[in-house]
DNA sequence: TTTTTGTTTTACCATTCGGTCAAACAAACG
DNA sequence: CGTTTGTTTGACCGAATGGTAAAACAAAAA
């Protein structure tokens, strides 16, 4: 590869293989306990095949962190300003609980990378994080100078709706050795509900 | 070594000098992604000289595991069923967030072995986490079914406890970026107060 | 002082790691 | 068909890794 190839149907398959395994295998171990080897198995190709594809292990990274962040912050972009107040944000958390069911990976994978200090997306927070989360937290303040929901901080609001919903997919051995392997969702969902009527409620 | 040497004070020094270092490096780098070479640095020893002491690399991240695993749950051993219902949740609330500020590489040291599965603690999550975690679970439906606090499912409560506080050490890049750097704790503790009252309260 | 015990270092080893290279193989196209 | 382009593989490399062996060094006991 090299130059701004053709894209032929191999490449396409085999790159959505490499970063399907490169998922699997960096959420579960890390940038630095995954190997090259671990991947290239998982993908089913071998490792110089591998390096056909991506130029090394950490552009494997970069792009699954990249593309990752964009869709993980799509339920907070779709919080709409002008919808009730208390539904909107529910329905967010909704959201967010729905993400941490369906992509548990993608939520393991951001929270190896945020436990070791973000060494590869701290920009990515500070530009497409941070003004996002600027932004709706004035909505959030807005919506409690209204009086529409109670007077909360908005942005330890927003950090528990993160920490509550992906403890489920980053806990999630835990989560189940408790529960004894039940599935934790619905009744994480019941309790959430519950537990953001009761603060939002004016 | 070998045996159970007489512990000298060369001996105790140096190994809380490894354990200390230890706790650094796996805290930020995981099991995998950490190397002897690191943490002998960090602890200023050579690496024969750190492996004098243990005899292998998983042995400083088993002695830390299960140290940890204790402490970390001493807040909630300490939850008195005779106390006051809603008083006793909002203190270990309280406490728990106090060893997020006080002990963020034990959290994320933990943090990180639960996202990799737990493959070292998983007998430990069995059988020391999850008999305790349903003890006071019983606690605290017998505090609903009496009507000292509102009715919630309380395995989602003490989940949901654990996320929101440990979510301030283990995440605590990307909190500190999105709050542009304030201590992110006395707001922590404000929100925490009013929502665990909200939640709480019949 | 000699001996024993405890501690540290130097040199080393086998394995694994990320990555390279050139050649072999396959597919499409003329 | 032959040639070009794209794909895969086997052999290999230097560096880093976890760990070892033995000797040098230090401290205390005899």
């Amino acid at each position: 590869m090299g130059k701004t190839g053709p894209t032929t149907r191999i490449q396409i398959k085999n790159r959505n293989a490499i970063l399907d395994a490169g998922l699997d295998v960096f959420s579960q171990f890390g940038f630095r306990g995954s190997t090259l080897d671990q991947i290239a198995e998982s993908a089913g190709l071998s490792k110089p095949n591998l390096l056909y594809y991506f130029p090394s292990k950490e552009a494997i990274h970069v792009e699954l962190l990249e593309s990752l962040l964009d869709t993980w912050l799509d339920p907070l972009r779709a919080m709409n300003p002008n919808g009730d107040a208390i539904s909107e944000i529910k329905a967010y958390v909704n959201r967010k609980l729905e993400m941490a069911r369906e992509f548990p990976r993608e939520s393991r994978l951001f929270a190896n990378e945020i436990l070791q200090g973000a060494p590869r997306i701290s920009d990515d927070l500070e530009n497409g994080l941070k003004p996002l989360v600027d932004e709706k937290a004035q909505v959030i303040r807005e919506w409690s100078a209204a009086g529409k929901i109670a007077d909360v901080d908005p942005y330890h609001l927003i950090f528990s709706i993160w920490a509550m919903t992906q403890h489920y997919a980053d806990f999630d051995v835990q989560v189940r050795t408790v529960l004894s392997s039940d599935d934790p969702f619905p009744g994480a969902e019941t309790y959430l509900n519950q537990l953001f009527t009761k603060l939002l409620t004016p």
